[in-house]
DNA sequence: AAGGAGTCCAACCGCCACAAG
DNA sequence: CCTTGTGGCGGTTGGACTCCT
């Protein structure tokens, strides 16, 4: 049976003892022959009952293995290949509003498991804060997220999008901006989803407002308090400790902007 | 060409919540 | 109330693969 895996070592036989635990099931790699029998249970008798999954196909595996297999490399409908910008967007975006909640990020990006979402997260977010100096729980790396890397993904789906007959106007943002919100503000989404982001609510902190809808809606009418680039005056200009060291949203200025986005054209974020 | 370093990702582990007895 | 079984979740690991020197 073909299922189009890419996964490694679907064969393995020398070492097979290695495989066996104590209570005699299998670990390690799956075999295309498990694969088949776990794909034609599941197809037939639906997921579930995991543990009788493992008794019933004659299985040397745990239920937990089962289910684990089944949910993040056999379900039909799961997609394959890199992550794309939209997706990209979408976790850094749920991700801010809901820390490391795999799963619940996974339910609202189809296709995709929690398990491929937490690996994309370790080895590819996690390593830019860590390039970057910068703890990746901290509101400051939660303000570069929204301030630098979300606006850095949005204009790449702009230009990618700008190739195909639907944006035929490279120059419209806006439509690219509809579209992104879109994605991360779409009415299907439960009703945990924050009313504000943390980026806006950040930028309250950074003044010394609280956040509050009259506040809010004041300083929107007063046309002086449009999003993340609205900076009260008297913060220090500069983005970057003498360690350089990123040092947060009351830094930002131009030339913090400037050093972060050279430092991600270099990494190619 | 070789091998060391870094990356990717499937799979495991431990913990927790919850339901049934 | 406990105990036990089960499923779900997030963190971690290990090995294949790729890149770089």
């Amino acid at each position: 049976m073909d299922l189009g895996f890419r996964g490694y070592g679907s064969e393995v036989i020398d070492g097979e003892e290695d495989l066996v635990a104590v209570d005699g099931m299998r670990k390690g790699p799956w075999t295309d022959e498990e694969d088949s029998t776990l794909f034609q249970y599941v197809s037939l008798h639906g997921e579930g009952r995991w543990n009788s999954v493992a008794v019933n196909t004659g299985l040397k595996r745990t239920g937990k293995s089962c289910r684990l297999r089944w949910l993040n490399y056999l379900r039909p409908d799961l997609r394959r290949g890199n992550i794309t910008l939209e997706e990209q967007l979408l976790i850094l975006e749920l991700h801010s509003r809901w820390g490391n909640r795999w799963s619940k990020i996974a339910k609202h990006i189809p296709g995709r498991t929690d398990n491929e979402i937490k690996n994309y997260w370790r080895t590819r977010v996690q390593k830019q804060a860590k390039h970057l100096k910068c703890d990746v729980n901290s509101q400051q790396f939660r303000d570069m997220v929204h301030g630098v890397f979300i606006p850095r993904l949005m204009e790449k789906i702009r230009a990618s999008k700008a190739d195909s007959a639907e944006y035929s106007d490279p120059d419209d943002i806006t439509k690219i901006q509809t579209s992104c919100n879109e994605l991360t503000c779409e009415s299907s989404w439960n009703s945990q989803v924050s009313p504000i982001s943390s980026l806006t609510e950040c930028a309250y902190s950074s003044t010394g407002y609280e956040y509050s809808e009259d506040n809010h809606n004041t300083l929107a009418e007063q046309g002086n308090w449009p999003e993340f680039e609205a900076r009260p005056p008297g913060l220090s200009q500069r983005g970057w400790d003498e360690g350089g060291r990123f040092t947060g949203v009351q830094e930002w200025n131009e030339e913090s902007l400037r050093m972060l986005r050279r430092h991600l054209l270099e990494e190619d974020f």
